[in-house]
Parts: C-alpha cells; sequence; structure tokens
DNA sequence: AATGAATGAGATTTCATTCAT
DNA sequence: TATGAATGAAATCTCATTCAT
C-alpha cells in the first residue's frame, strides 16, 4: 500500500461474505474478512499489518492477539479457500452421474461457481498461495492435488470410454483449470453475467475442448 | 524477499533472455534481465531493491543512475512484454489467411508462443502489472486492449460468417486469453511438452471452444 | 549535522524550557524540546532524525509513534512558538493605556520578551519557517500577519493623531520587527544584559524612529 | 529541496548579477550565480549538489573541476559578499565628512544599499554563514568584525562629543546592523520602495535610534 | 572541462513484532 | 482483548564524492 496512489486494483473491493468453512464471527472472523478483502485487491506484500488493523479499526498489536503472525492470516485464508473449493467438488462429483461426462460438467461448474462467487478467495488462493512457506501451504497443497486429480480421472475415464477425444490431455486439463483461476481477474459479481451462466458456459466449454460430441 | 525461507517458485528461476524490445546490452539490459527474474519468481513487492542489487553485485545505489524507481524498472519490462507480444500477435494476424478461422489460429498460436518462450515475462506482465500506478501503467493497456480487440473482432466475424457458434463470445474470448495467462503458472520451457506444439493445441482448443465445425 | 565538524552554532544550546503552549509532559513534550535545541542550534535542515533520536536516547523509529513525519515536529514548533508570540503580544495590548505611544510601548515590549527569553523558539520561528510547506505553515502565517497587523495599526494611529511623525511606516515598521527576529543572533540569556533591560530599551528605540517627541 | 513542493521561498529567485569582487565570467562564475541563487532561496542545507548541476545543465561530477566540496562553493560566495559589503563601508567612510553623524551616516547608507541591491549575498551572508567550518568562515569573519568597529567607533565618538544620546550603545548598535539584515527578508527589488530612499530612511532611522536632536 | 558509472554513507520512513499495562 | 510505546531490521532513495575516460 504505502504512498503511491495506487488507483487499479486487482480484484473487486468489495466486501464479500466468506464461506462457512470460516469461523462463525468475532474478531478473528472480522480480521480475515477484511484481510481477504486488502490481500486480493493490493496482494499479500503490499498490505501491511498497519494497513490491515487501520482497515479494523483496530491497533496493529491487537491482531497478535489472534494470529501469531501475518502470514498464519494468510494461510488461514488459503486453508479456507481451498477447504470450501474442495469440498464444492467433493459434493459436485458425489452428486453427479457417474459418468465421465457428468462428472466432469459437474466438476467444472462447481469450480466455476466457487471462483465467481468467492473471486476475492480465489484470487488470494492462486496469486498468493506463493507468498506461503512450504510447511504453511502445505494442508493446501493436499486439497490442490486431490481436486486435480478428481478432474484428471474423470477425462482420462472418458477417453478411455470413447466419450472424450482430447488433443492432449494434460494440456486440456490446464486449460479447463485455468478457465476458473482467470476469473476474478475480469468477472465482476452483480454484473451482467450470472453466476449459474458462466457455470454452465465453462462447463460447456470443457466438454467441447475435450472433444465431447455432442457439445456444439 | 525476507525472512522465512520460500521454497516454493512461483515461475521458473531459470535466467531466459529478454526480447529484442530490450535495450541490446549494458548495465541497464543486465538490471532488466536480473530483475525480470526476479519479479517473477518471487514478485515484485516481495523483491527489494538489495536483493536486486545482490544478485547483479552491485550496490543499491548504482540502481537509481540507471532507473529513477523501483517502479521505473517493472514499467520497462512490463512495456517489453506488452511490446513484444503486441508484435507478435500484429505480425501473425498479418500473415494469417484473411478468414476467421486462420487469424483465430494465428492470433492463438502466437498468443501462446509468447507465454511459453518468455514464461517470466509473461509472469510479470500478467501478475504485477498492477502493482504499477495508472501512469506507468498505462502505453501497456492501450496494447493490452488493442490485442484484446483483435481476437474479439475475430471471433465475432467468425460467428457472423457462420464458422463459429460460441456458446457466449466474451465468455470465450476470456477463456481463450486465459489459457496463454495461465501458461506460466505450470509449463516449464525444455519439459516434455514442446512450445510448437503447445502452440497447436492452444488454437485447437480455441477453435473447438468457438464450435468451429471440423475441430473434433 | 553530518561530516564537517561544526564548531559555531547559531545559537545558545543551553536546553531552555518551553513555553506553555506545548504539552505539559511526556515523550511528545522531550521531542520537541530536544528538536527545539537542535534546530535552534545546527538548522533544521542539518539535523536529522538520527541526531534528533540519538539526543533522546530513542531509535529513529520511536519518534514515528510520536510525530507523523520530521517536518511535522517543525510545525508544531512553529505553531507553539507563533502562540506564545501572539498572546503576549495580544495581553500586552490588552493590559496597555489604549493611546498609540502606550500600544507600541507594550507591543515592542512584548514582542522582545518574547525574543530574548525564548532565544531558541525565535530562531527557529524566523528562520526554519520556511523549511515548512505552505500547508504546514499555514496557521503560523495567519498569526504572523495578525500581529504585525497590530503593530502597524497603532503606528498609523499614532501618526494619525501627531504623536509620532514616521519617516516611512512600512520601512519603520519592518526595522521596529526586525529588532525583535535579531535577538536570538547576538544576545545571550544569562549574559550582561538583563531581558527587561533588553525590552524597554526596544521600546524606546521604536518610539524614537517613530519620532515620537519625548524620547530623546 | 527534494521531492516535497516548497511553495514558499525565503527570499526572491530572481537571477541577480554578483558583484565585482567575483570571478568575471567563466563556468566558475555561472556556478556561483547559480549557486547564490539555489542558496539564498531554499537553503545551503536544502540544496544538493544535484540541484546544482541540474540547474546548471551539468553533471554533478563536472562540480569537482571547478571547487573542491560543496562547502567551498558556499565559502566563497560568503567571501565575495564580505568583501563586498567591506569596501562599501570602506569606501563610504572614506569619502564622508570626518564627524560622526556624517560618518554614521554614510555607513548605514553603505550598509543598507549592499543589502537592498544583492539581497541573496545578504540572505547568503547572514543565514548561511553558520554552516561553514571555523576555518572557512574565518576570513569573513575578520571583516565581520571590522565593519562592526567601524559603526561601534563612531557611535562611541558621536557619544563622547555629545551629538548621540544613545539608551544603550551595544543594543543600538546591533539594532542598527540588524535593519541591514533583515532587508532580504521583506525587501523586494523593483517593488515600490527605490533602494535609495531606503537607504536614506534607514540612516535617518540610525541617526534617530541614537538620539540625533535633528533628527526628527 | 565534462561525462557516466559507481560508491559508501546516510537520509527518512515503514516493517512486523514485542511487551508492560 | 486491546493499547501505547518501543524496537531492530529493512525499505527506498539521496547524498557528496571519486575515477577512468
Amino acid at each position: 500500500m504505502s504512498t503511491p496512489p495506487r488507483s487499479r486494483l486487482r480484484a473487486t473491493d468489495a466486501r464479500l461474505p466468506l464461506t462457512t468453512a470460516a469461523p462463525p464471527e468475532g474478531t478473528r472472523r472480522r480480521i480475515l474478512e477484511t484481510a481477504l478483502q486488502l490481500f486480493a485487491s493490493r496482494g499479500y506484500h503490499d498490505t501491511s499489518i498497519r494497513d490491515l488493523a487501520t482497515a479494523l479499526e483496530l491497533r496493529p498489536s491487537a491482531l497478535y492477539a489472534h494470529f501469531a503472525a501475518k502470514d498464519h492470516v494468510l494461510a488461514e485464508l488459503v486453508r479456507i479457500g481451498h477447504e470450501a473449493h474442495f469440498e464444492a467438488l467433493e459434493t459436485a462429483f458425489r452428486d453427479a452421474q457417474p459418468t465421465p461426462v457428468a462428472q466432469v460438467r459437474a466438476l467444472v461448474h462447481a469450480h466455476t461457481r466457487v471462483h465467481a462467487e468467492h473471486p476475492q478467495l480465489a484470487m488470494v488462493v492462486n496469486e498468493e498461495f506463493y507468498a506461503l512457506s512450504q510447511e504453511l501451504a502445505a494442508p493446501a497443497q493436499v486439497l490442490r492435488d486431490r481436486a486435480n486429480a478428481m478432474l484428471m480421472d474423470a477425462i482420462l475415464r472418458g477417453q478411455a470410454q470413447g466419450q472424450f477425444a482430447p488433443l492432449h490431455p494434460a494440456i486440456t486439463a490446464a486449460a479447463i483449470v485455468g478457465m476458473g483461476s482467470r476469473i476474478p481477474h475480469w468477472f465482476e459479481p452483480g454484473g451482467p453475467i450470472e453466476v449459474e451462466a458462466l457455470a454452465n458456459t465453462h462447463a460447456e466449454l470443457a466438454l467441447r475442448m475435450l472433444g465431447h460430441a455432442s457439445s456444439t
């Protein structure tokens, strides 16, 4: 933050609610909500403890009653984000018809919804993840790998069963996952595009990329 | 950089050459090359002038004979990156057959090549752009908008001519552009995937997303 | 301060008390007292935050809990000085007989006392005022203008009533005011000249300059 | 100088000619003229070698072919100022009738002229003198003391001869000298007051302060 | 006489954090 | 749970100056 007036934000700086994976109320929750907003719009390294305290109308030292250090706040947000994401994918997968097409559709739909409904969390999870030490990032990394595996697994089963004709499964999977990651960079909640429409469109785009016949 | 031992990097920290849009040699060029590497792997705000000077085996004050301020180094990299990107797209567009399909294929191919051949520059251009003041970012923003317009224009012409059946042109364009932006996050130059293969695959994926008939 | 050994001081470096317009006690008061001494003897621009912190047996960063920036310390001293000066003049004017002669005598007497009793504050107020931005200097400028107006008004009334025969009112006013401003450059508190004697002498000199008949 | 926009100047920043005590032409002269302007309006410590070089359209290192160090530039200006001042006083004294009244009138007239015609030099001589080490200031200090002695001597002779009735010779001398020193703080060359009128007025004010009978 | 590149010291200020209260 | 005061380290940047050219 600091002195030079930065007018452009990376992401919306609206005050968005946290997911249910966060603590329900109290100062700890307020800190997380405010940090989320600041980390998303200015970045972790460009947000100081003083910026955070100022936005909370607290003194910097007060934060240390709730978090051991600045990076623990980020780690908690990253954890919350990954848990919300993973749970959404797991639920979608469990509720889908047990076919690769249905599963990919469900996974991409859920992946998109999470990114569009929680763009700040998605921004922090995707862009500020690398500011964490390996130790603090580890729990999130596990979920990240499992989520990717779910999608890759469905793609490969679909290919084996002849429903998909991917040009290159790994490249295509990266493209599909990336479609979601980019959402907070351009999507505006409350704008002209509905979250549900976006999720459906992304699901169909994924199937098109995979060469699924009926998706024209 | 700071204290906490960060083992994971955001992008390759290999020493990659700059594009021809950069100054040919001398200390200014060395500063840009080194800054590119550091900004790409650790981020602009997590790279200090001291880190940069140390990597260059110079004293911090020596940098100020070449750049007025830290953000001017970033601005120059962002400018170089956008110019290289824009020139690649322009050349590809000019050399392509004058049909929407050929043009989209050429644009996506070029877009992908630039991101895969200059992943550090792509990372800095895409992720650290927001650290610049509006004033310093303005020249790059112009090129960014023009590049997006080139693609969008080809998509809409293809749709009008019946070669494309996009589900939603704006969402699809964002997905296509985003495919490139994500490359430095996962693609390793010199790894198992060739740049040319990646570029061709992305071009075909784009046509599939646009619902181009023969791309199955 | 810096390297070159400066042996000569501009003003006494004795530790003089601040006026009652200053905060009564605490670190903020200590900072102001020490800054006053340093700014008066070495000048604002030649006194670093480190010099100030060293003299206070504090770390430089500790000062920022009390003042937002170095120039805010100067601005506060300038404010205190102007308030003490203006109040002294106002009180003297109020308590004087309502004749121009008595008023000029009272104003010059008070003006002189303030400069002789607070030579460091007078030095900082007169010589370092220009180091402040217009914004920070504004409150002091208002008092300065009002004080000058009080004197000028009395002079012009005395002239209109025939008690004064000034050669040139504006030049004479500048000379009278300047007599006070020069005090910290030569007057030594505790030296051979008493403050009260100096104040009386300056008052009579002012009346002589104004061509007041009985002042021989 | 530096970043914060300082709008108020201590003295006129017009480009005024140097006295004949300065080198006649060439870069050394240009440096002195430009330094005079900057030191007078912003102060010695707030003017950097870079500021000076920039104003001269030279590189900072070029200055070192002409002056050994920054303080040598100031010392030279201080020397020039004191020589011009002392010569003016000496000439005026020599040409005056050999009476205390005529000598005081001549000395004050010359003292005033020098300050009014060279306000920048007067400002630097009076306010930045203290930035010099004792060694560099010594030659100027000699002239300063001799000039004060000339005036004090005339005053005491006039008192002994009954032409002056000073309330306190030392205080009065300080007031008379101070009248001149204050000139650059308020007097504007080319403004409504002529230099000659100012010099005459100051001379009469001095005689009034000294209690000279006919000066009413 | 002037330049470009560099330096070592130091400038002001901000950083995350601690600790007594 | 929060505060005010303080700290040590580090941030960006400027300083006067040097030196090879």
